[in-house]
DNA sequence: TTAGTTGCAAACTCTTTGCACGAGG
DNA sequence: CCTCGTGCAAAGAGTTTGCAACTAA
């Protein structure tokens, strides 16, 4: 109940920074926000977003949904993040770096907020730059401890190597036997 | 000229490196992997990428060029760069970690191979969530400290503010008199 | 000779946009 | 009442893919 009510205090204070920038708080935008708010580990895409919108209000159309995200991101209250899928996840934005660890062959995503002197050392190494750097999310693409076992474990026995993210999982190459057409990049495809 | 030879050399490796995980070594690859070699410093997309190779081969279609980008990715001889500009750029790849700084306003990039201290240091913290990280490129958003400066001249005078990194400039909410239609986000658009 | 590679064009996927209707202030 | 916002469907943009012709090995 607690939580429930820190979580409307939170919508009423998104809702209210869109109004007090003179835009409207419609129910569609309260929706899509405490969408985003109540699944923030979840980094939902465009089409995710929709159906979980939609289970509260099924006339809730795609369009809205890419309007109220790029609001959102166009007010710095939204971080996008590319995980080179193709398509676009959205994460709440706080004040604070976020660091997001995706595993290039399982695809799973370690998310945690940098402490304060990770943060101060990027942030040292931009202004080194001359850049003065945002909140905002790193990518950085690795292999998890799972997924370097079990590559170790194949690469003894084979040559599989690490495809591609979008693929997210490790394939091989000069698989022979397969043929005319397209190489078969992935065990899994 | 040794400049010339280096360059001849390193194809040279790429090619290699290709044929001896089995696939051919044809002319368009030759083509593509020089290009990519001898505009480092571009992160061009695949549009800029087709035009720059046509210029050796007017035969040569996008097609091609998606697939040696797959390729190589495939390889890890290519990095992925995301912008969030609705496509990708690529770069070849070496061994180190990088960094690019993005002005979320004026859409320079500062580019930057991350020193071995910094780069073990993300290693490190890779290492606290059981990730092993690759050699990759780290989209780091910001302003650089020309727009900084004109931001700030700007905000005492009027409510601008940075729009998203897709525009590439900073633009004004609440811009009145504008009627129907959509908000205009940007001064430039 | 044989299987991998290419160019073309069509297909696909994600995202954006024009328009008439609806709704917030 | 006057705009801004919405849903729909169509358009756009980037990327992928089927296929017949071509080519490296």
């Amino acid at each position: 109940m607690a939580e429930k009510q820190d979580m409307d205090k939170l919508v009423q204070q998104y809702l209210e920074a869109i109004r007090s920038a003179g835009f409207r708080m419609t129910n569609q935008r309260k929706i899509i926000i405490e969408t985003l708010l109540k699944n923030m580990g979840d980094h939902p895409n465009a089409q995710e977003l929709l159906e979980m919108a939609q289970k509260r209000d099924p006339s809730i159309g795609i369009a809205t949904v890419y309007r109220t995200v790029e609001l959102l991101n166009n007010m710095d209250l939204l971080n996008l993040t590319n995980l080179q899928e193709g398509f676009r996840r959205y994460e709440m934005a706080d004040d604070n770096l976020h660091l997001h660890f995706y595993c290039r062959c399982c695809g799973s995503v370690y998310h945690t907020s940098a402490d304060k002197e990770k943060e101060n050392l990027i942030r040292q190494w931009a202004g080194e730059a001359g850049f003065k750097i945002m909140p905002q999310v790193l990518e950085i693409f690795g292999i998890c401890e799972k997924c370097q076992a079990e590559l170790d474990e194949i690469q003894e026995e084979d040559h599989f190597f690490r495809c591609n993210p979008r693929c997210g999982r490790f394939g091989r190459w000069n698989d022979p036997g397969q043929g005319r057409g397209r190489r078969r990049w992935c065990r899994n495809a």
